[in-house]
DNA sequence: CTTGCATGTTACTTGCGGTAACTCGAGTGT
DNA sequence: ACACTCGAGTTACCGCAAGTAACATGCAAG
């Protein structure tokens, strides 16, 4: 057994492992998130068991499509994230890369964030909510990373920055989310919208004095 | 059938649907949101086909569960958001309500907001994710009507004023999240970091200019 | 040829959502 | 007093999906 051998299972195994997710894939942006595993089988040309045996449980399948999708959204996020240009544009940008992914692939986002589960079956000790939350979660901490890095916000700084860094990105999850919803207007001005939030317009308005008594 | 009995036989349903949702509420705050349809009969001393015949499925408890939940909360929320004061002071105790709300009963913001279902299986047709879509959604339009009615924003008020709504309930949700998770400060904190950021803290902060090479 | 070992399959168990069909008890008209 | 409806409740079942056990097959090494 000596380590040539080993290497060629090993990628055989990820290749494998790899095909099987690309399958699951079609079958979860198909079917949406309650796609059944034999399903995801069927799609990859293969039975149950062998799912199981890559993947453990449904919620690990779930698990490492997620993180698929999740690492390719980063790392676009980043890009826009550590341009060398004015805060105000990187910002613009970087809200502006998020739309567009959602905007572009909708079933993989729907997927991502609203689980909708699938996984909360069965016996018991599953970990719900596998997907989402670490989506949302990791944005929030590389924003809250670059925050802290660029940014001078004095004493406190790194709890200021880890705040706005998960304030943000929920902000721009849920506006993102109803925008996709409803589409109420163009993603230039949404973005702009956003932008002009995190800009202090809201502090910056006045009252309305016209409106009925108040 | 005059309508003296009409009205009592509708009262008593009445009273017996909400015996069982106060039931249903025990044992999802007790098992979390994959409570069996079982269990819940049981708590409430019955079994599953009065269940059905009160809640249609069990998406149909969920949402019914989750509408009280949600109009309690939102209904606190009102009145800090209508409150007399400041505009900084009303943000403030907004968010400060919210974050007491979920502070208090977590086990009650983790079934709204992380479904984590339940509702997932079986033939087909079920509408996925009722529950938190629909409370950051109402909260979020709550608070575009808000925003539409008290402060100025000129041209374009109106939808300004919800992608800020949904924007902010965003904000809060996301950090409320994260912060119930890992506590890394008091609410208090929590509260006067998100205001400041929306009062315009992050775009007045200066560059930081130690950094390695940045 | 046989012994591992990875890959795959069939066939099963378990447990839950959901439903059909029956039972029971209370009020009502004659 | 008696049959009759009607709502509340129960038992027993179906269908389906997750997950598993036990059996088959192809292929390298000794």
């Amino acid at each position: 057994m000596d380590t040539t051998q080993r290497t060629d299972q090993q990628r055989s195994a990820d290749r494998r492992r790899r095909e099987l997710l690309e399958a699951a894939d079609r079958v979860v942006l198909r079917d949406g998130p309650q796609a059944s595993m034999n399903a995801i089988a069927a799609e990859a040309g293969i039975t149950k068991p062998i799912l199981y045996r890559h993947f453990g449980d449904k919620g690990g399948l779930y698990a490492a499509l997620a993180k698929r999708h999740t690492d390719a959204l980063l790392d676009s996020l980043r890009a826009a994230l550590d341009a060398p240009a004015d805060r105000r544009e990187r910002v613009e940008a970087t809200l502006d890369t998020y739309l567009a992914a959602i905007e572009a692939r909708p079933q993989v986002y729907r997927f991502l964030m609203h689980p909708a589960d699938g996984g909360q079956v069965g016996d018991q000790g599953f970990d719900v909510g596998k997907h989402s939350v670490p989506l949302l979660r990791r944005m929030g901490e590389e924003l809250a990373q670059v925050i802290e890095d660029r940014v001078d916000l004095g004493p406190g700084s790194q709890q200021l920055a880890r705040v706005w860094g998960h304030g943000i990105v929920g902000m721009m999850h849920a506006a993102g989310d109803w925008w996709l919803g409803e589409r109420p207007c163009s993603r230039a001005e949404l973005v702009r919208s956003l932008a002009d939030l995190l800009w202090g317009r809201l502090a910056a308005a006045g009252d309305k004095v016209g409106g009925p008594g108040f």
